[in-house]
DNA sequence: GTGAAAGCGCTAACAT
DNA sequence: ATGTTAGCGCTTTCAC
């Protein structure tokens, strides 16, 4: 790998020469540029950005934190984070926290250390209530979960009422037994219980169970096992995540349950399977690529102007009412 | 950020005997030790990856670069890749090329720039057909897609085996005009191709028609859409990725023909909704996880040993038989 | 055992 | 307009 002082030596001028060339500086002859330029395509110099990222304090990598990248909703967003990091000559340092305080702080320690410009961060509840003593002092673009006291820009979607939405629809539906599902491990979980419980509320009923659970296909399946056993066992379940909501379909299944008519199934989070399946889901789709490309667009702006404002942008959900929901299709 | 010289004069001592401490090198004397240590902690000291990056010519991050991380199969395989990178303090870099040779050129720069430590690789095809003049000379494990020419590790399924097995598989169930849809873009579409067309061949057959599409769940919906106009229409399909399986499934529903009484269906790849959906569908199950498990930990050795003779994992697919193509329940 | 000093490749302040 | 040089933070000779 020739280094700047091949170059340098190769075009008969010193490193500064051939530094600024590459930089676009102005105040380099037509000259120098063109011996500079052809040396450089001559020996096929390419900058090496670890001693860039050395000098300059500042590296042109990003962090990505997320729970498990094979969430659907993370596969998503991460998705459309690289996109724009891409685009902007950002290269994504990609993470899996598995919900795991401790293995978060090794990773946000590790993306300290490795110097990146930025992070785009999905944290575990715990986090997400102590997030001042996370001390970050990179620059964060938080993504999903809610953080009480900082000051992060944020991208959430309202989760209060899209689970409010969603579970009015299972009452306006006729469904009345309701049981809910909810990740254990974030703040998320959190939200969508309480909008689940005032929809509830308001039509003067009560869950008839709440469980809070890791975000697992096996979880979502072993917990509607034993739910439906209950007698009477509930017509209606709400999963508040893809993956219990996979879980709760698998159980619903075997135990010969007739979707929608002896129970009906709404979750959260559109996939490629929700339409696919038997019957087709009700969910709330969260619009993840645009959340993705949100957070990264909040990072880039607050990267190139650290005095802005903190934002917090909140998008919405789409209810998209499918059969699995749908008791009485006539009225 | 306090660097290693605030270490070395808060005990007292010079940076080489603080580096030394850190690394647990001999020759120092246990009074040092404390000291330094005493130090790191007090001042929360954490060496800067990118300066010892730069000194080390050696960074701990290795590359991942695939078509898109969106594709069910890319998402487990980089999961594994990741959970073992961790294990073992390398940091990721994640990058999609989309199948697109230049994308995947500047990716390839890119990490070559950043002076990864290695590279886990899904080449486009174009990228497989001349690997040699990629000039890598970062350590590398292919995944997913054969390599003619060229040094290099790689782990793949036996593409043509396992094709040959779910056409078979479609033959022994009596369906006759067999459509194909495989992925015009990786060698691995081609190898499926052979073991579809060595299957109908021996059994005296022409496939009905075979598609090469890219690798989009609209692209198997449009030409799913084309093939059932035909007069008479294909009895079976097979699409050799995930996401060509989506949008067969996705016209076939829409055209309306029973599945697997009038056309059966059959594809690459378990996901999650594979066996959720209307009706459940045979697959070929790739070992995703194990294939990144296998490529990180091969990889790790060679890093270990670069004068390792090159190998090549073949892992074998498995069928896993269910509704969509079984025609003939009772036999 | 420990320290001084060079140098990884780059950029920017300063000198000319 | 171009060159000289210091220094980013670290590790590793080399000298003592």
């Amino acid at each position: 790998m020739p280094s700047i002082k091949d170059v340098a030596r190769a075009a008969g001028v010193s490193t500064a020469t051939v530094s600024r060339v590459l930089a676009d500086k102005p105040y380099v002859s037509p000259e120098m540029r063109r011996r500079v330029l052809e040396a450089v395509e001559r020996l096929g110099y390419r900058p090496n950005l670890v001693a860039r990222g050395l000098r300059a304090q500042q590296t042109n990598t990003i962090g990505l934190l997320v729970s498990d990248i094979r969430n659907p909703y993370f596969t998503d967003v991460s998705r459309a984070v690289e996109d724009l990091a891409y685009e902007h000559g950002f290269t994504l340092f990609l993470g899996n926290t598995d919900e795991n305080p401790q293995k978060e702080a090794l990773y946000l320690q590790s993306m300290r250390d490795h110097n990146v410009a930025g992070l785009i961060f999905s944290p575990t509840r715990h986090a997400s209530e102590h997030f001042t003593k996370l001390n970050l002092t990179i620059p964060t673009v938080v993504i999903d979960r809610a953080v009480r006291e900082g000051d992060v820009d944020m991208v959430l979607i309202d989760n209060i009422e899209a689970a409010y939405r969603l579970t009015n629809h299972l009452l306006e539906q006729g469904y009345t037994r309701l049981v809910g599902l909810f990740g254990e491990t974030s703040v998320t979980g959190r939200e969508r219980q309480r909008g689940f419980e005032k929809a509830l509320r308001e039509h003067n009923l009560a869950p008839l169970q709440m469980r809070f659970l890791p975000p697992y296909i096996q979880a979502g399946y072993e917990a509607t096992r034993a739910l439906l056993q209950a007698q009477p066992p509930p017509d209606a379940i709400l999963a508040t995540n893809s993956l219990l909501l996979a879980g709760a379909l698998k159980a619903i299944r075997e135990a010969g349950f007739p979707i929608p008519e002896a129970i009906g199934l709404a979750g959260f989070d559109e996939t490629t399977w929700t339409p696919l399946v038997d019957p087709p889901l009700t969910v709330i789709a969260q619009p993840t690529y645009e959340i993705g490309r949100m957070a990264m667009r909040m990072l880039l702006e607050r990267l190139e102007n650290p005095d802005l404002p903190y934002r917090q942008v909140i998008l919405k959900g789409q209810l998209l009412v499918r059969r699995s929901t749908q008791r009485r299709p006539g009225v």
